[in-house]
DNA sequence: CGGCTTGTTGAAGAGTTTCAAGCTTAGTGG
DNA sequence: CCACTAAGCTTGAAACTCTTCAACAAGCCG
């Protein structure tokens, strides 16, 4: 069996949701996803009543301008993103990616203008969000603000964890860690087909977010790939062995707990 | 007027707070600061019930341990902590310092185990929450639920700037931008006496926070005094070029927004 | 076809780490 | 009261990781 062939049906529906903007919340493909907590249908008309349309952005789009404000928040439908910060002088560290089922915009929410900017790796499919109701959604469903805060505890988790590879990996242990974890979030939402995930990351974007120069980035990436442990071709990603990628980037492999969606 | 003598009355109540566990919240003199919401009469009253008194470190010990499940959530009262991680073979990342009024434990709510350490740097008092009532929060008072999602926001968005810093900072801009941003969270909490704030952070802290070697850190630190940015002398830090120091660190000061306070 | 983006590689240089040693201070116990 | 110890700070020198500079190749698109 060819591996363009063999897709999973969790891959088929993520793949399939790339070219539609989202419909009812109630039929959200996404939702179906093991990777999600279930929710009420009280919570779920609710969500379906705080959604307000959809946003499209091409690649290379800003979602969020640094420092502007917005009255949107979003959910993250399909495509990939990614949330950045930027010196005056124009060196750029990006913070995270943004996958399927992520939220954007919580952390601006609480700032004046945004602390960070957004911007599409691919085409993006966002679920919008006024930001004048959220405090509506805490009175009205505080079960759903509960789950606001969860979100925000795990972007935070998320950055800490990016926190300490550039702190204290190496190059090599960030990439592998990087690699590890990208995958692991794609293949949690669907999108691993084949034993690979499309992968939309330039060499540029893997540098600025593990605060690397490009060329070594590239020779490190080389590297790694002369050893067997990864390839990233026609724009996929495989991990050739994940194993010892994990051990370099002493990186220990947890289930994952399933997230609220909102 | 001699420095010494010149303690503000912001100063006053922090000072006088280091000894004594906290009282009765409608009695905290945190929150008679004005880097604090003020709330209503019947949210403080919930606070208090929320509240199961409260617990004391001496400086170096354990708050939560790494991997480890706690029953409590805290509130820093008085004194320095700060949150950490580490990898296998013991090298450490500090993420955050955390100061009075810094909540402690959100993370950790929405994972398996503490996703990170935290350790007392001062002889440290904490208001203490039992996690198992946190949801009953959110049901009781959606606004008091509302704050701790914008509390976990501003976590994000400090540990977000410290990503920034130690990616794309070199080690000089690094150091300065961690004793400007700290000298201003200790500043607006009171803590400064004089242009100085006690500063029980020490190079080896200074060097896992931002991702550099403990040598690197004191020649770097050297420098910088030398150049009469800023001096550390008896256990205190004063900014003595603050306008030299934003300029190297690229931070642009701006006024900060008062924070929930629970 | 030419221009732009992305990836690749070699060589030189700089920033940072590691190694090693000594200093100061505060605390402890004889 | 002083020797001893431990923690933190300081400094020089060597080694190394990573950055910068420079150049070219491959793919895509108007």
């Amino acid at each position: 069996m060819s591996i363009d062939t063999r897709r999973s049906s969790l891959a088929a529906l993520a793949h399939h949701a790339d070219r539609h903007p989202p419909a009812a919340c109630a039929q959200c493909p996404l939702r179906a996803l093991p990777a999600f907590s279930p929710v009420s249908a009280k919570e779920l008309a609710y969500i379906q009543s705080f959604r307000h349309g959809s946003a499209a952005f091409a690649a290379g789009q800003d979602v969020l301008a640094e420092h502007a404000t917005s009255e949107w928040l979003y959910t993250v439908f399909s495509g990939w993103a990614f949330r950045f910060k930027t010196l005056s002088d124009g060196r750029r560290q990006i913070l995270n990616f943004l996958l399927p089922g992520d939220f954007i915009g919580l952390q601006e929410q609480f700032a004046d203008g945004a602390p960070h900017g957004a911007e599409a790796l691919t085409e993006l499919q966002l679920c919008r969000f006024p930001k004048a109701e959220l405090w509506s959604l805490y009175r009205e469903f505080p079960s759903l603000g509960y789950d606001l805060t969860w979100l925000a505890a795990r972007e935070e988790n998320l950055t800490d964890e990016t926190l300490l590879s550039v702190g204290q990996r190496s190059a090599a242990e960030r990439i592998a860690m990087l690699l590890i974890h990208l995958y692991r979030r794609a293949e949690r939402v669907g999108l691993v087909e084949g034993a690979a995930v499309a992968f939309p990351v330039t060499q540029q974007h893997i540098a600025d977010a593990l605060g690397l120069s490009l060329v070594h980035t590239n020779k490190t990436l080389r590297r790694l790939h002369r050893l067997g442990l990864h390839e990233i071709a026609d724009g996929r990603l495989r991990l050739l062995n994940r194993h010892a990628l994990q051990r370099l980037a002493d990186y220990a492999e947890r289930p994952m707990r399933t997230i609220p969606l909102i």
